[in-house]
DNA sequence: CTCGCGAATATGTCTATACATATTGAACCG
DNA sequence: CGGTTCAATATGTATAGACATATTCGCGAG
């Protein structure tokens, strides 16, 4: 007996195939047609799935073509900050992406996060300067584990900045971020042209993709030339 | 000619009278089989219009009972430290929340956001001091429009943090909020026990119901004492 | 008065059908 | 060859009916 109703059920099944990769952004979704003929049941119901999972963002429909899997937008998830050089383009402002440094190394056995991120991979660990307007707009150190993104081995963190790659080849991830603010260090005060001691804004995000964890980013900003910006409203 | 569909305009109509407040948390929606009296149509476009506006949150369905407008789960809006005591305590901490200032006043006519959060009415402008744990935890400076909450005239705040206050008596709000870092300045700082110049986290809030300025809020947190979590994934 | 049971009721799911509408691709014509 | 027209197609909306299921209410037995 499944106590989850069909309709749930197609659209838990597709959500799935969507938020995995297993079907990409532009991928076409069977017709309505072909899910009834599949899951044995009535267009409506199929139907009420594929509306749900339209309002829902996860995919588009358009008469006559079909239904495909969405692009994500960039802004949908809030304060994601997920793109830094479109949020600095946006603004008018020069960008430029400066990496620090780059390696590809194991896990840090001692760290069970780092463990845990790698998986039975290794880690490609990033250091980089955001810079706006020619100054610096914030400093970045990341981790990205190559047992969920493979590709990133052969990426060039130099012509693309790690969050703006991410973005364009690892889509429908979900993210925690914890906020907090702390005084600069000597010598990342200096990387930032700041006195010590000045106030940063820290943001600590980490990514998953269907419950595997994809990357680890530490962002710091400079306080008073920053604002995060979220936005809590209806939905539409 | 209307363009949107009729399951659309319930649904809409619906949501309205639930965000302006004219139907209050715990009210009874009206039945299916009365809506579809009111709007002379059949029962699966009143209910895809109420499934929607459950999934959404809206509103709570009981079988038998009927639907009623829900009320907004404490955690809902993510990030928006809905309600700091709510926070404290959970953590297992002693909160305290200690009025430092609160007076009723017109906009200052100089300051155009003061105008527009006022309206026709006056501000009560609050001071306050959140403490967990016998220290200094948060300082709160904030104004609530009269004109959008006349109830807020005779609230006690000392005895109800305005936040939790407002909570409980404002349902169904839009926020926005900006972060960043700022210095501590020493009048501050002493407020707070801290040196002057730490790094603090600061968050500004403004919040609507249905389009109108209800409050704006400001806070600053002990920046390496407190992490603010925002979470970004799938809806369920 | 209390407990349990059955009837009433509102929502939950699903079907089969119908017509509307946007879009595409192909046939057709200048 | 280029543009227009038109029919095919996939989704969008809506209907009427059916049965399932959870919950409540009231009645009757103890």
């Amino acid at each position: 007996m499944s106590a989850v109703p069909l309709h749930q059920r197609i659209r838990d099944e597709i959500e799935g195939l969507v938020r995995s990769g297993a079907w990409a952004p532009g991928h076409r979704v069977p017709f309505e047609s072909e899910l009834m003929a599949q899951y044995g049941c009535s267009r409506m119901t199929v139907n009420k799935a594929m509306s749900a999972l339209a309002e829902a963002g996860l995919i588009v429909r358009r008469r006559r073509a079909g239904s495909f899997v969405a692009r994500p937008k960039v802004h949908s998830t809030v304060l994601d900050i997920p793109d830094i050089q479109a949020e600095i383009t946006a603004r008018g402002e020069t960008y430029a992406f400066r990496l620090l440094a780059a390696e590809r190394r194991p896990a840090d056995s001692d760290d069970g996060d780092e463990v845990e991120l790698a998986g039975e991979g290794d880690l490609v660990a990033l250091r980089g300067l955001h810079i706006a307007g020619g100054r610096p707009f914030a400093l970045e150190d990341r981790l990205i584990s190559l047992a969920a993104v493979p590709e990133a081995a052969a990426a060039d963190f130099a012509a693309e900045p790690p969050g703006a790659w991410l973005l364009h080849h690892v889509p429908w991830t979900e993210a925690e971020s914890r906020i907090s603010a702390v005084g600069a260090e000597p010598a990342i005060a200096e990387l930032l042209a700041l006195d010590p001691g000045a106030a940063l804004l820290a943001v600590e995000r980490r990514t998953w993709r269907a419950g595997a964890p994809v990357t680890r980013v530490r962002q710091l900003f400079p306080g008073e030339a920053y604002d995060l910006v979220a936005r809590f409203g209806p939905a539409r």
